[in-house]
RNA sequence: GCGCCUUUAACUCAGCUGGAUAGAGUAACUGCCUUCUAAGCAGUAAGCCAUUGGUUCGAGUCCAAUAAGGCGCGCCA
């Protein structure tokens, strides 16, 4: 709970505002209302640890040079008792704040102190958010989009409860609508084809490998010319699956019932299996979502044909062509859409409307959050619309928009997968490639940002690949603190009763460190993971620029050896921190790479 | 045609609400392991921040226009 740099900063501010006070008590400067000014951290460290553009930012309201308004600033300005020691005044005007010692000190003690909680803050105390992120359609299996977007939702979701929020991971599962339809006439197809002459054949061919029969099945794109299936079903081979095992558990009972009935029993066998699937490959890739939300859930006790009732009720709709329609322009949409199509079935956005008045007004969630493709950037306006005109204040709904990724090989687009040969999906990209390096890649670049995703880089297991820089600092500190241990040269003291080395690595480590919970409370405004992962890279750079400058074993005196053992230890909670935050492993130890011939 | 996103080093990208000489990793080149893990560190080289205007003490950052690329604009989801 601890954040050393707001405390420092709020502390400066405090001394400014004094400062300030008694100048004008003193009438040396006007009381004129002044511009708002700011506490920066100069990205040179010679300009100190925090820097003020107050003199230049009031230089217009005083009548003044800023140079004079900063020299008599500084002069009405004492330290004692502050973490400050001393303050310069540089270029135009700009005043720079130096910290002590003892800010350093208390910082390293404060981490070790807050241990697994330091980073953590209170912003959303008492506030409800619900993190809706994949959402995959459940008619087949996810593809790499799919990947990024669990990644960066469980990374929102983790910044949100770091940040106080109460907070729900969810799926909307869209078990209901065409999609559905369409994934039964497609498992139908397939069973019907089963039963035919050739499927028969093709069956007792591949008796026990439902895989190779599907592969046989298939053909070049789904289209086998024994097998030919018409436009606008799904091709993939799990359909093939799917029903030549409903055939092989029930034989072919279904050849002779309606299709409709046909339909309803293979969606029913086979919709809760991919479920349950999507269910178990989130968790393999460590996401766990605490809401399952069925869009069936919305048709069946009516709230769908309650949105469209409602939006009727306050007069935004009208018809046309035989469709209702909703004034979506009057609510700030670009156009206006349909509701219910001409043939009496809603559209998409219905359920969906339905769907987001259940999360902020019957859940009463202060925040949902969306995570979608960036594809989907059309229909957020409607969407917005839509609860507008139902009184709901659209700031509770955020969404995040997230950019397509794109896959290389030998800097070549890939398509498939190298192991398994098939297309990539969540599924396959993770035997491709270790699960701490995919969730770590997803949270490298915001959300916004068009990802191009580098497969070799992420196998790699060396230098180039950034995880294991991270995780290569981790295994570097816990191997130090070891062997001190084994060689009984391991000492916990108190900061305070200790000396701090002067070197830079030291202090801008130190330094990194005590930015981590404002980081954190950043990322967590702006929905933005990567700013974690960005952050985990920086610090595990300033770690091995420490462990090369400073050793801690060969320490001049046991006191600074025990200064520096707090300083590693502070380091590496805050980097187990970070990555707890992304659920990446840090491991204890690594193997020492060979060196190349 | 309209809307959203992107454009910074050879490559992939940082650059927080405008601030003091534009950063990192990779690739290239030099060094550093009998010393707490060389998956590391130190150093060299590499940039008209897409272009042009504007706003001000001050612009990679804000505004406008232009160019290039990506994505949307269904009685699909």
């Amino acid at each position: 709970m601890t954040n050393m740099m707001e405390t420092a900063q709020a502390q400066l501010r405090e001394l400014l505002m004094q400062a300030l006070g008694s100048l004008t008590a003193e009438g040396k400067i006007e009381a004129a209302p002044l511009p708002g000014f700011k506490i920066e951290v100069p990205a040179d460290k010679s300009h100190g640890d925090f820097a003020s553009n107050i003199a230049m930012a009031s230089a217009k309201a005083l009548h003044m040079a800023p140079r004079a308004i900063a020299e008599l600033i500084v002069g009405a300005m004492s330290f004692d008792g502050t973490y400050f020691e001393k303050a310069e005044i540089a270029g135009p005007g700009f005043m720079n704040f130096f910290l002590r010692r003892s800010w350093f000190s208390d910082t390293v003690q404060a981490v070790i102190d807050d241990q697994d909680n330091y980073g953590k803050s209170e912003d959303g105390k008492g506030k409800k958010a619900l993190v809706e992120f994949v959402s995959a359609n459940p008619t087949g299996p996810m593809h790499v989009g799919n990947a990024r977007g669990a990644a960066l939702g469980d990374g929102i979701a983790a910044l949100l409860e770091w940040t106080g929020w109460h907070t729900e991971r969810e799926f909307y599962v869209n078990d209901a609508g065409n999609q559905i339809e369409k994934f039964g006439k497609s498992l139908s197809l397939r069973y019907m084809q089963l039963c035919s002459d050739k499927g028969q054949q093709a069956l007792a061919a591949n008796a026990d490998d439902v895989e190779a029969l599907a592969a046989a099945i298939y053909g070049e794109d789904g289209n086998h010319p024994d097998f030919p299936m018409p436009e606008d079903v799904y091709l993939g081979k799990d359909i093939i699956i799917h029903a030549a095992n409903y055939y092989k558990e029930h034989t072919s009972d279904l050849a002779e019932v309606s299709e409709e009935d046909r339909r309803a029993a293979l969606v029913g066998y086979a919709l809760p299996l991919n479920i349950a699937g999507l269910e178990r490959d989130l968790k393999s890739y460590r996401v766990v979502y605490d809401n399952w939300y069925r869009e069936s859930a919305l048709h069946a006790d009516g709230s769908v044909d309650r949105i469209i009732d409602e939006l009727t009720r306050r007069g935004f709709t009208y018809e046309q062509e035989g469709a209702i329609w909703f004034k979506a322009e009057q609510f700030g949409a670009d156009k206006d859409f349909v509701l219910r199509r001409a043939n009496g079935i809603p559209t998409y956005i219905v359920p969906d409307i339905a769907y987001h008045m259940d999360k902020l007004v019957t859940r009463n969630f202060d925040k949902a959050i969306n995570v979608l493709g960036a594809d989907h950037h059309g229909y957020v306006p409607r969407l917005k619309a839509a609860l507008k005109a139902l009184d709901v204040d659209t700031d509770r709904l955020d969404v995040v928009l997230m950019q397509m990724v794109m896959l290389f090989r030998n800097g070549q687009p890939a398509k498939l997968s190298k192991r398994s040969g098939k297309a990539i999906g969540l599924v396959t990209l993770l035997e491709d490639i270790p699960l701490d390096a995919a969730r770590f890649f997803f949270n490298m670049r915001e959300a916004n940002s068009h990802f191009e995703f580098d497969l070799d880089l992420a196998v790699e297991k060396s230098s180039q690949n950034p995880v294991y820089n991270v995780q290569y600092a981790h295994a570097r500190i816990c191997s130090i603190l070891r062997t001190l241990k084994e060689e009984g040269l391991y000492i916990e003291k108190p900061m305070s009763e200790l000396p701090l080395g002067d070197t830079t690595q030291e202090t801008e480590l130190i330094r990194h460190i005590a930015a981590f919970p404002a980081e954190v409370s950043a990322a967590a405004r702006a929905y933005d993971p990567s700013r974690v992962t960005k952050y985990a890279l920086e610090l595990s750079a300033l770690f091995h620029k420490f462990y090369e400058a400073c050793s801690v074993k060969n320490a001049e005196t046991e006191e600074l050896r025990a200064s520096r053992i707090g300083i590693c230890r502070a380091a590496v909670q805050t980097l187990r921190n970070a990555m707890a935050i992304l659920k990446i492993d840090c491991p204890e130890r690594m193997e020492r790479k060979e060196a190349e011939a």
